[in-house]
DNA sequence: GTCTATATTCTGATAGAC
DNA sequence: GTCTATCAGAATATAGAC
């Protein structure tokens, strides 16, 4: 039987989000209406506020998820050992950030379209990400493993050439991922003068 | 005498352009409409299609003057000392992107709503940036002032790396731009490799 | 849960008076 | 060169039928 109109098919909801999420990372969300998200999805616009208050939530939700698995998936590791746990971060950062392209990119360009509230949200989220990173390199430069002058510039220096990776890497590229994660790391060691 | 309408001010185009320019950086080219731009300069909507062709002319100009004067800006050097041309590509990319943080806001976040034969143009004009790092890394590699394993790569990290310094510094802060320029400086010189 | 229809506002762009 | 007025369409969001 075909599917109709109102066969509650219970899976909307994830498609929604998953429409948003590849709508707002090509167009950008002031650019993309919510028919276009419904057309996306399948169903007529006023039927995605069963699953949305409202666009700003949409995007809203897409980003704190992002940030929420981004956080779970960066494990605590062993602060006797801040050279492994360097290492770790700069891989884990790559090869997190690859696999999800899209929510990157809506993460770091829709900023400015959050409302005031939902902005602080994200930007707390951020920064615990960030200070898991700088706690990375205070804890090496107290046992001596490397020296940074400045632990918080060198905390946005890495993450930013980190996060870079994702503007140009192509899978079907002359590199494996496994490859760029290593050239990273490498610069990365060296630019915080670990030998 | 006040200020009348059709006063042939002279000043009314340049006026256009600075205030696209602030509010497209500020909520997004597509957030922003013509009449917000024509509010801001002090005329109405109508009255800016004397400047502008449409919108997407307005965008593709904004960026395409900033790429202009970036090329224009960064002087040749010589190629016979790689590591002097690499300290004053990092210190001159740190300074003019600080400059002008709106049209570099601009620069790199509204590509995608360049129509296509304005995106070729205006990332034929980055890549022609990005090969004048590559360049002096290559340059330096040949010369064995430093070893990059891989120029491609490391001219990416190191942009994304400087670039990076525009989504966090602020004049008012703890750190100086210069001091931010001498560390970013440590940090790209030891990445490559360079004693 | 989804539809159709609609309220209300805004959009980019143009025409013609001055 | 700027104004007012306007076109034709698209925007978010809601109401009520099924």
């Amino acid at each position: 039987m075909a599917r109709t109109a109102g066969s509650h098919s219970g899976i909307t909801g994830p498609k929604v989000r998953q429409a948003a999420l590849e709508l707002f990372a090509k167009h950008g969300y002031a650019a993309v209406s919510m028919r276009q998200i419904a057309s996306e999805v399948g169903v007529q616009a006023g039927a995605l506020y069963n699953y949305t208050p409202d666009k700003q939530s949409l995007l809203f939700d897409l980003m704190q998820a992002h940030m929420t698995e981004l956080m779970a998936a960066l494990p605590d590791g062993n602060t006797d050992q801040p050279l492994q746990m360097l290492e770790h971060f700069v891989r884990f950062h790559i090869a997190f950030h690859h696999d999800r392209p899209e929510a990157v990119f809506i993460a770091y360009m829709e900023l400015r379209n959050l409302n005031e509230q939902n902005f602080a949200v994200i930007e707390e989220m951020r920064g615990a990400y960030e200070d898991k990173l700088q706690g990375i390199l205070i804890a090496g430069q107290a046992s001596g493993v490397w020296g940074v002058k400045d632990a918080k510039i060198a905390t946005f220096a890495v993450i930013a050439m980190l996060t870079g990776v994702n503007t140009w890497f192509r899978s079907a590229g002359r590199l494996s991922l496994a490859e760029v994660q290593d050239q990273y790391w490498e610069m990365v060691r060296k630019a915080v003068g670990a030998d």
